[in-house]
DNA sequence: TCCCTGTTTCGATGGATGTCGATACAGACG
DNA sequence: CGTCTGTATCGACATCCATCGAAACAGGGA
């Protein structure tokens, strides 16, 4: 399913249809494990704006194949995009993707 | 666990601790179901700001039980409020963790 | 070419989760 | 008090998911 859906209006607005909910969901819930959530962030914050893989393993006692496979799930929640440059792989998130989670999630400013 | 925690830098600031992480996961796990999504944008956008349970299990082909499951996982991220008044139970929106949420995933506006 | 390292895919497995019917609880009303 | 309706809990079941080791794939160098 291609994520190319308009943007959002605040949940405040009006209910969610079921396509729309069944289209945003995937991305909560990839943010919805915790080892994805912190992924998330050091991609996020890392200098530069891309994280390399071989960074990203060291810091959780987990596996290789697991990180990957939590890669995998944000990369096809369309919060992040991967790029290999050489034998190292990047990741960078999708800005416009989590800024229509926000925008989502905004509640009007002053009712 | 109390959901007391300070505010949320935003993702890009610095990389979100193990801590933090595991106590806001739950928020994205919860919204990263459907029907629980739909029933917190119902309950959002709800007017008077709460909603009956006895409207929201109608909208949905799910049983009576499925739904109040929903409503417990939504209650327990601590995103949704409930009140019994008589017979039956309002929930409303906990404003000020979907504000959390927002904040997180707002990007830097400029870098 | 062969090997070495980084990353992904595959297959298996234990645990979490969405769903239901049956049941229990809460409050209103005769 | 008994009953009716709305809501929550319980127990069970099928499915999903996080994790791992093994193996495959990608690219760089000797």
């Amino acid at each position: 399913m291609t994520p190319s859906d308009e943007c959002c209006s605040p949940l405040t607005g009006e209910p969610l249809g079921e396509e729309r909910a069944a289209a945003l969901a995937p991305m909560f819930k990839a943010m919805g494990e915790p080892v994805r959530l912190r992924l998330l962030s050091l991609i996020a914050s890392h200098q530069g704006g891309e994280a390399c893989v071989c960074e990203l393993t060291g810091v959780f006692d987990l596996s290789g194949p697991t990180i990957s496979h939590h890669l995998k799930v944000l990369r096809e929640a369309g919060l992040i995009t991967g790029e290999r440059r050489g034998t190292w792989v990047y990741y960078r998130v999708a800005p416009e993707r989590l800024a229509q989670v926000s925008t989502l999630l905004d509640l009007a400013p002053a009712t």
